[in-house]
DNA sequence: CAGTGGTCTAGACCACAGT
DNA sequence: CTGTGGTCTAGACCACTGG
């Protein structure tokens, strides 16, 4: 039995539909949806705002719903893992810390938590094919990612992607600055040497998810952007 | 005469009562807009969800609605000049280089030249306040920008405009390494410190308009972008 | 012309917050 | 408890598009 509410069954009977499409297809009209699912039209609205919003469908007043033109094709934000799969190289990790922590205040305002919401702590070394590239510190809403401790994923974005919140923007700031000791040790850079670090605050719809701070070996990596008006 | 539709009415009226609101200030309820403005519940709602989305409110149930804390700006293809502006820093430039020279290899693929094309090549000595910033070095196709070097601008993406050719996206690419003597030098900082480097490709439409690369002082600048899928 | 999306009404019931 | 936002109904009129 179908426990979801009627706009959300609606906008996933559409997305289903139209998966696939060329750009250009028309989607089934709105009145065409109200009869099928027998609700009234800003019922069907709402769904169908939902795709326009996510850019799946194209609304062309007094024509129709449309499959729109596929969007921003270049990473977005992206996955490490995913990154290194682009690139063929194989990515791997070492857990380097993953625990349940009582967030910091500005933690508690980047991720829009109350007061006694926990979050989860989770540190990685990211190599690829064998070679340390990073070290980064994710903070998540407990409530977020239920169990994640428990079993720990081999690709955070993948696991959040399963849950249904994989983040659909992010603000990342990015600088560079000599290595701490611990992290030349575990990138295997001499001490004093350079990492290019990235803050990202990571967010589904209008939800924070993460919180990360990475820190990249400044020999080997570069951050590639693309930037639109 | 008011001319505008009632929900941009509402929501340009809840925009302005909340502008400058510190973030988790309550913004007025549904039913007292209904009540104000006389108007349907459903239409309310269609105002304060465009403001949802915009990232102006969050909507919090069984509570109300409230300011949302500020998002990062976005930065899009951004100028220097802007950036400082933007920030209420006075931006100056001092001129290092300013010249025309025959392309590089590379040079002459980014920005798509044919094989006699020259380049206008302009190297400056950034600073905010007075102090170093970054040292840009700009390559711009001599067809682009005739005249240029008769008469520097103050602003290059302000010149670019002008001409009708301000970038509209941007290829960035990221990266941290160590200063060269030159570079410690100029921007103040010892010899062997750390800069972030930025090498850009900036396009107007599908042409090339610019190619740089910045090395600004790692000890104080970071680059802050806002990523969309 | 009939069909589309855009806007709008005047109600309704629900789950949830805080008092 | 009251008030909030979340969802939903069953209509309506409009401007616009295409045939």
């Amino acid at each position: 039995m179908s426990r979801l509410l009627k706009h959300v069954e609606i906008r996933e009977y559409v997305r289903d539909l139209v998966q696939g499409s060329a750009p250009g297809t028309a989607a089934p009209s709105e009145r065409d949806l109200v009869d099928r699912f027998g609700v009234a039209r800003m019922t069907v609205r709402q769904a169908l705002d939902a795709l326009v919003s996510e850019g799946v469908l194209e609304r062309h007043p007094g024509r129709g719903t449309f499959v729109a033109v596929p969007r921003r094709l270049p990473t977005g934000v992206s996955s490490f893992t995913e990154d290194m799969a682009a690139k063929g190289i194989v990515a791997e990790s070492r857990t380097l810390v993953a625990e349940r922590v009582r967030p910091t205040e500005s933690l508690l305002v980047a991720l829009r938590l109350r007061p006694d919401d926990m979050v989860v702590h989770w540190r990685r070394l990211r190599l690829a094919d064998g070679r340390p590239v990073c070290i980064s510190d994710a903070f998540l809403p407990e409530t977020m990612v239920p169990g994640l401790l428990e079993k720990l994923p081999a690709s955070l974005y993948d696991d959040l992607a399963s849950r249904g919140r994989r983040p659909t923007w992010a603000e990342d700031d990015v600088a560079a600055r000599t290595a701490t000791d611990a992290e030349a040790e575990l990138l295997e850079i001499p001490v004093g040497g350079v990492v290019l670090t990235r803050s990202r605050r990571a967010l589904w719809r209008e939800t924070p998810v993460e919180v990360s701070r990475t820190a990249f070996r400044g020999d080997q990596h570069s951050i590639a952007l693309l930037l639109r008006n």
